[in-house]
DNA sequence: AGAAACATGTAAAATGTTACATGATTCA
DNA sequence: TGAATCATGTAACATTTTACATGTTTCT
């Protein structure tokens, strides 16, 4: 594909588990060609070249996949501001917490639409998209169950 | 505080929601020495630096914490390997989502511990804390919850 | 014809980690 | 006395975002 279709499909696809930037891609991509792990076709248009993986390259990919993954640096800037929420007062929060909650709810139901729509992928691709689908559901159900406790402790604060 | 304790206590209290390095730290207590947001009085010790903030410090802090919150980028390694899983194999996928299993069960014993010891601080600070607990303790249920669904999902492949 | 989408890249700035260097204090 | 902990900082490096510049193709 091309950089700017790998972008999109980053983004819509481990849209909620990865993040890429052209600023990462384009000279990424460079790099790899350099180093012999992907080759570049002239594409049907003259201004774009598709990549695509050379045999280095799948193996390449497969040493880093078997690599142990790195979680990422917790910053949660909403979990910040509510343990500073006695600076920000009780209906502050609340409302914070509030949009939290309708966030996750919309995710949630992203996520649905997204499994509806998958039953037409071959196995075993499809049962993969579905591991990564339900990390996302599980994940927006988590936070829809603690933004719940998060306002009865709240309530609770106020009476 | 020290810079130094100001770190343990983001490890420490923190440590599930935000991270900081000494790398950090350091150049921007500087900073908000320059800027009249923190100051620095001479602490017991001759080498060390007691920071406390000004009320132009606290003020700022304020404003910050009333900013809308940034979300983190989504970067997680264990479902990209994951969703790349025909690369893995099926018995290498099970090992990942095992050990993200026992990671989470881990954790959750962490915060039930935490949990316990919370009882004696003053309120509101008490339920501020409590919030963000619960946060960790919903995202630990939540991540058993997806293992278990994926394994059940990865056996569904091998059958 | 014009707007939206497709496409590639660079440069500057911001952000963040890691490793190192140094020394004081506390405790066993 | 020696080890662990407390304490401060810098420098090099790596990572990442953002803004910009440019041009093509597709669709209405």
């Amino acid at each position: 594909m091309t950089g700017y279709a790998l972008r999109e499909a980053i983004v819509e696809v481990l849209g909620h588990f990865w993040r890429e930037s052209f600023g990462q891609i384009y000279p990424a991509l460079a790099d790899l060609e350099a180093q012999g792990l992907v080759r570049r076709r002239e594409g049907d248009r003259p201004n774009s070249s598709l990549f695509e993986l050379t045999p280095e390259g799948s193996a390449r990919l497969l040493a880093l996949l078997r690599e142990p993954a790195t979680q990422q640096l917790p910053r949660n800037g909403l979990l910040l501001r509510l343990f500073f929420g006695s600076m920000l007062g009780h209906d502050e929060c609340k409302r914070l917490v509030l949009e939290a909650r309708a966030e996750a709810e919309t995710r949630l139901a992203g996520f649905d639409a997204i499994a509806t729509r998958l039953g037409s992928d071959p196995e075993p691709e499809r049962t993969f998209m579905q591991i990564t689908l339900s990390a996302g559901r599980h994940s927006a159900l988590a936070a829809i169950a603690w933004a719940d406790d998060a306002l009865e402790l709240l309530a609770g604060l106020k009476r």
